[in-house]
DNA sequence: ACAGTTAAAGTTAGCGCTAACAGTACAGGG
DNA sequence: CCCTGTACTGTTAGCGCTAACTTTAACTGT
């Protein structure tokens, strides 16, 4: 039976203490003087009525909530997860609460979990891989008074920005330069849809210009950021473009996902087929063989975020952007051939 | 610069319509009996405004935030990122946002994000696998009124329960069953340390008995859920104790750990020494050799604790409990000889 | 025509807190 | 003895909403 507890309420623990609320409230909050005898005693009652404050009300009249909106694509991926543990463990330690939107990859469903997140009135908000295009990005953005937004850019009088570089194309141009080093020349890529922000498939076709190897269009398929999805896609292009003698994953699901496709096929990994990932999910490096892949402080980057958004918050309103390097660990599904030396 | 721009309240809606506070916020509610005519022109300048109404003053007043709080060990753990998932999938569709909060596997901080979650005042909570003992968390659980409780028990009217078969100790014995009866004799068993709830060792030892195969118990050492432990104590277990023919792991995490320190030290997997994990995580499958584990359907138990939780908030105080099946996988980490049936 | 009904509004009060201002009491200086 | 300052505590009002009640207007049937 679900008792409807009557509340204590800050009145009632004045009254027992004989003290007026507003003197129980500058206990509560360490405002004001009060006098240490005074303060012992509501001390006293406060812990003997087992009394808590209700946010709700102070929220009301102090117009902060103590709350901040964590949006991401998925929870359940890896890479958010880590994301939102860091950000999580910064909000804890500052006395804040983390509402948690998970909008499935769906742009709709990211537009549809803003008002939500506006009615809560949360002081701020962590924005992850927005899927949604630029513009109408911004004019979310506007409406909020501290936002960061993470894997994409914004006007500085909008949001701070923590990023690694991968949104720069960087990853992939980085890929490709070591493939072709290590002596591979048809290279497929699974490039992540997503909004304008990412690099567009030329930058990836001029650093294979530059190297003078082999392009074409249909190597290059866009997928989505899922294990099979990746692995469909993969199917599809091993079966269509038996040349293929690497592949590049826009992130490491997918680039597991590949790699499973390639096996099953019965081409062998590395030696047919090489395969590069992009974040370094927790398991890329136990995985048989290791995949080789970027590392992304994913942890990071959720405590950097959540940095830059209180630092906002207490009214620090200049611009930061944080840009996380990726490091290419380099394991056995694409590996450095022995007397290779690198120029990347 | 961050505008603190005033927000738009029902009374300036109320105002700019020509009608009194209270018709606005029957036609936002949908209660009470509008004209048609009147109910318009509201939604006209409600959207014109673009008014949102403020949770906050609302929760004062009903005493319902539309908030459940969420609690977890390790949002970073595949395990419960799948649950986390599945809750907020459900707390979406019922127009509710989760409030979470992770506890880094920590009892200490289990306790202390309690009164914040209290403050808050959720209308529920989702508590997954408590590490606290069982007279605290009843205690805990005494405070509100509606909570479901997952991977543990609770006594009928304080929450609902969801669980898969683990607790029982119902996992490691039917793993000791499937590895004595393709061979193994010496068994490890990396077993999570929890609460009073969890299974005994010695449950897991009677089923060795019923099969009559050695017993150890420098075998079984308690292990942290994470992979890095797994690892660690499967190095020394290994070292102190080479005779052993097949390790369990607690969780597939411990069970990958326990994988990779086995490769590292030359030994062959399934050949020399067979490994059984206990969730059925993501990659479990996608790992060489594929790993031999339990499936648990984690984002059906996110979506079942939601489900039941939400029974609760809409008067249905009875207790529910519900016990998900656990289907071992076998793969190749601990395959089934060819010509062996099994007696399960 | 008039009480009786009903639909469609409006009024009042208060949820639990805190900001801002208003005391009060007591000290020491003139 | 008042005056000013200091240290503490109290009073008032209102944050933005909704529950509960009241009022107004229009419509009924006999």
């Amino acid at each position: 039976m679900a008792r409807k507890r009557q509340r204590i309420t800050l009145e009632d623990v004045a009254r027992e203490a004989g003290v007026s609320p507003m003197t129980v409230s500058r206990v509560i909050n360490n405002t004001g003087r009060i006098s240490q005898a005074t303060r012992e005693h509501v001390r006293e009652v406060i812990a003997r009525l087992d009394y808590r404050p209700s946010r709700i009300a102070r929220s009301l009249v102090t117009n902060e909530t103590h709350m901040i909106g964590l949006v991401v694509p998925d929870i359940a991926s890896p890479y958010f997860a880590e994301i939102v543990q860091g950000a999580e463990e910064i909000a804890w330690e500052k006395g804040y609460s983390i509402l948690l939107a998970n909008t499935s990859e769906n742009p709709q469903r990211e537009l549809a979990v803003l008002p939500q997140i506006e009615e809560t009135k949360v002081d701020g908000l962590i924005w992850c891989s927005s899927r949604l295009p630029e513009e109408t990005l911004l004019a979310l953005l506007e409406k909020h008074a501290s936002a960061v937004v993470v894997n994409r850019q914004a006007p500085p009088h909008l949001a701070s920005v923590v990023r690694s570089r991968h949104g720069l194309g960087y990853r992939a141009r980085r890929a490709a330069a070591f493939l072709i080093q290590t002596g591979r020349r048809r290279i497929g890529y699974l490039q992540l849809y997503r909004s304008a922000a990412a690099a567009p498939i030329e930058d990836f076709m001029a650093e294979l210009a530059r190297w003078g190897v082999e392009i074409n269009r249909a190597w290059y398929i866009p997928c989505a950021p899922l294990w099979q999805s990746g692995y469909e896609h993969t199917q599809q292009l091993i079966a269509r473009h038996p040349e293929l003698d690497a592949i590049i994953g826009g992130n490491d699901l997918v680039a597991l996902g590949a790699m499973r496709a390639v096996l099953e096929a019965g081409r062998r990994v590395p030696d047919d087929i090489a395969i590069i990932g992009g974040d370094d999910i927790f398991l890329a490096g136990q995985v048989t063989p290791a995949l080789t892949t970027f590392h992304v402080p994913k942890h990071e980057i959720g405590v950097m975020a959540a940095r830059l958004l209180f630092k906002r918050l207490e009214g620090d309103t200049t611009y930061h952007e944080h840009l996380f390097d990726e490091r290419l660990i380099v394991r056995e599904s694409a590996p450095l051939p022995p007397g290779v030396t690198l120029d990347l």
